[in-house]
DNA sequence: AATTTCATCAACCGCTTTCTT
DNA sequence: GAAGAAAGCGGTTGATGAAAT
């Protein structure tokens, strides 16, 4: 699980430990201590940098290092010392006996920031809801306190609004009313519905269509669009079929 | 059974900090 | 205080085994 074995221009070895290495690294440093690492390897035998062999005995080698599996508590403890201090893996390490930094570091990436992400997600679905549930009652509490004509129509607050989507998806699923027209004068209870009464395309048409440049400006669109404009019109009821295609 | 994708982790690299002269 | 060396730190890489296709 680590880079092969190899040489630098420099004649340092590089790349995965040989069992031999290690010993000879071991038995240096158990009997003269690591004063200098940049010395450390022409002593011991070794054809290594001093930051190599610094990084093997400190995350391997060394009788310190604690193997295996974290428990909870370690996790518990990661978790927490990364929320105080963020990448932090030394400091980490100081707190956890036994581990490195390295070893804390590769632990967080691929075990304990998905354990965070899931967290942070859980957190925010958590809030979502009970943002949804505050303003369910908000709405609830303003209807029963207002009177509902005097809550705009265009308001999320209005009674009206959950009543004018249903009666809008209900006649799109229906295959003979073509969508072109919009019947809310049915389910408003204020009599004001003289503009919804009137369909707009067609009143968009007829008063456009006066004007003589009105075609030959629409049809002057980019391709994708002169097609979508194309499509709208062949949707229209026969009787405004003509202004499809203008003698 | 063969191939691809994913997860893991030891080791490397470059930058920063600390120590020594 | 300045400069260079050594040590420390954190991000990244890449080989490998496991799991999925």
């Amino acid at each position: 699980m680590v880079r092969a074995p190899y040489f630098d221009e420099n004649g340092l070895k590089k790349g995965a430990w040989s069992p031999d290495e290690d010993e000879k690294l071991k038995a240096y440093v158990h009997k003269h201590g690591h004063c200098n690492w940049r010395e450390l390897p022409r002593f011991a035998g070794l054809s290594r940098c001093g930051k190599s062999c610094r990084l093997r005995w400190i995350n391997y080698l060394c009788p310190d290092v604690k193997r295996g599996n974290y428990s909870k508590e370690e996790e518990r403890l990661i978790l927490q010392l990364h929320q105080e201090h963020g990448n932090k893996w030394s400091l980490m390490a100081t707190k956890l006996p036994g581990r490195t930094d390295n070893e804390i570091k590769n632990y967080w990436h691929t075990h304990l920031k998905k354990v965070k992400a899931s967290k942070v997600k859980k957190k925010q679905q958590n809030e979502a809801i009970s943002m949804k549930e505050r303003e369910t009652e908000m709405k609830a509490n303003l209807i029963s306190e207002v009177p509902s004509h005097e809550i705009l129509e265009s308001s999320p607050f209005s009674p009206l609004s959950s009543e004018i989507s249903t009666v809008c998806s209900n006649q799109e699923s229906t295959q003979d009313s073509p969508p072109t027209t919009f019947k809310f004068q049915e389910t408003s209870n204020n009599n004001n519905g003289d503009f919804w009464d009137v369909p707009f395309l067609v009143d968009n048409l007829e008063a456009q269509s006066q004007d003589p440049m009105f075609f030959h400006i629409n049809y002057d669109f980019e391709f994708d669009q002169a097609d979508l404009f194309y499509q709208v019109m062949k949707e229209l009821p026969e009787n405004y079929q003509p202004y499809l295609y203008p003698s």
